[in-house]
DNA sequence: TTGTACGCGTTATCAG
DNA sequence: CTGATAACGCGTACAA
């Protein structure tokens, strides 16, 4: 494994940096960052700038980051924070948007896992030294206030989406279609429990408008099918029996209309269920409130570029729910 | 908006450096850089070694990673190279168990969502200079060789997972409940054709081995619930119809069931399905091939320690694949 | 234990 | 206006 001697070594081939480009085209170094960041207020003659960015160019150098980030105290990276990767459709898109649109300034993006028991945030900031922080989730009022200690600016995403909204859709919708006496199905999953909270409040707000009873909650755990059968169970059994669910989610949705089909009932027919979301999966006949992804991401694209350009005007309104009604609703 | 004069400004709360550190314990830049990194060879007396350290806790102080990278020439960043975020749930086990497993270390994973069309892999080591790279995707040659370049090591997780098996799998379960003619449920998604190749070229081989007729396959698409129509009915079509279908996964499965369960047929009755990956979803009665997270996560977090220790030895084989019947197959 | 050169890019200050 | 010189940011590690 070691021994092979006779091998030339891969030869971690020397980085090249801002001197061989000076080096090479006879100028100096401080000539080269001048040309190759476009420095305002700094007049380079055209003829020694193309020169130097033609070498530049075939030495292929790449200024080095942490040399950078130590002269700026920051660096081209955008960090996202992310609680979860489970709900890897939305955040597929908001990730994938963020990254083409920080490639055109030259940022990159990375995304980091964050728990606050594995690393404290202020352990990551010198790590990373981000320009930016793009948060995903909730933070708390301390982890905040650890980022404003760190000289990356912050967006949170938190707040975009009107969670609230989409659970009072749901109920627009059922007691659209005659139904009174709703039930709810909450996720058991602790990542997302403050979107959960904010869709049941929602709920619960249309139904006291709409002058239905308070919804049947049941907590479901999508990695028990039991508890689907229970909620199950127990909703058939009430006095007065629930004619409709709203589910969290689109895949809690999904596994409540399984879970009817295996006791030879149907979803749409012998009880009503909405989901939220509108993943792939869903096309396939669940009624759903349609988060449109894409404008989402567009959306946080635009508060990010906004917050790297020291814009302070917030991005337009977008209308980022939609009712899409299919057969089991 | 710039005009809060009367604001003390937040105050961007200057760094503590290993000076200060030095300063206030009364001690060298050395000695406290020889502290903090716990260098062999060098004895610092007790006594110092814990009033450095004290004070540095005191201040607050954070080794500067830019300043750390620039001497050392990596970071220490651990680069996870992610395809897409989509497949969420398993991509979620490997990360977090990474970076726990990391975080132990002194490093930090992040992950970026790479693809050439944005930004050429030779561009991001300048910009990340990540101490190792965890390749989650099938890497191309010059990619490769692009990471020869950058001082990184390499982890490669493709190939841990032995996809073909799973395909066999799949086949041999389906050949031993009796089914003589199977279909391929094959996903249209640009982003999974490696893996999704290898599974069906597993089915094949099954399928030759054990005198079937090679399977009958048919393009798939998640977005598109229509394609899940044609397939049904072109499968149904045939001289001699099939009585089972093997899934590239399990949110193809599950949508092939719905598809059914819209036509008035059922799943494990009318035809069998068979997924992989056992998603959470799968838990309501698909019949699939799981893929065990946990230890696929083991076994990547395995190999990366292994990497950064310079270690040879592989880590242990693992059986990452297994049956579960349930109502579908 | 300490002094100090080094890694690399940026930018304030100078010289033509 | 065009270009060069040199100090700086911060942690590391060799020579003393």
């Amino acid at each position: 494994m070691a021994g092979d001697e006779g091998d030339p070594k891969p030869k971690p081939s020397r980085r090249v940096t801002s001197a061989d480009v000076a080096r090479a085209s006879g100028v100096s170094r401080a000539t080269v960052s001048y040309v190759l960041n476009n420095v305002p207020n700094r007049s380079v003659s055209a003829a020694t700038r193309e020169h130097v960015l033609a070498t530049a160019q075939r030495l292929g150098h790449i200024p080095y980051a942490p040399a950078r980030s130590l002269r700026l105290g920051r660096s081209d990276i955008v960090l996202a924070l992310v609680r979860d990767y489970t709900y890897g459709y939305i955040a597929d898109r908001i990730l994938s948007g963020l990254d083409v649109a920080l490639a055109q300034r030259g940022f990159v993006l990375l995304s980091h896992r964050y728990s606050e028991q594995v690393r404290p945030l202020a352990e990551l900031w010198p790590m990373v030294a981000p320009a930016l922080v793009v948060s995903m989730g909730g933070l708390s009022a301390p982890e905040m206030s650890s980022i404003q200690d760190s000289r990356a600016k912050l967006v949170a995403v938190q707040g975009v989406l009107p969670h609230g909204r989409a659970g009072e859709m749901q109920v627009e919708y059922l007691h659209s279609k005659g139904h009174r006496r709703i039930g709810y199905a909450f996720p058991a999953d602790q990542s997302v429990e403050l979107i959960a909270t904010e869709r049941l409040a929602g709920a619960r707000r249309a139904c006291e408008r709409l002058g239905l009873p308070e919804p049947s909650l049941r907590v479901v755990n999508p990695n028990d099918a039991s508890t689907f059968f229970g909620a199950l169970d127990a909703w058939a059994k009430m006095a007065e029996p629930i004619t409709a669910v709203c589910a969290h989610n689109d895949e809690i949705a999904i596994m409540l209309g399984a879970g009817l089909s295996s006791r030879g009932l149907r979803a749409g027919i012998d009880l009503a269920v909405i989901g939220v979301d509108n993943i792939p999966m869903a096309r396939i006949g669940v009624t759903t409130i349609e988060i449109d992804a894409d404008g989402f991401a567009e959306h946080v694209v635009e508060m990010v570029l906004h917050s790297l350009d020291d814009r302070t005007d917030k991005p337009r309104e977008r209308e980022l729910l939609r009712l899409i009604a299919r057969d089991t609703a």
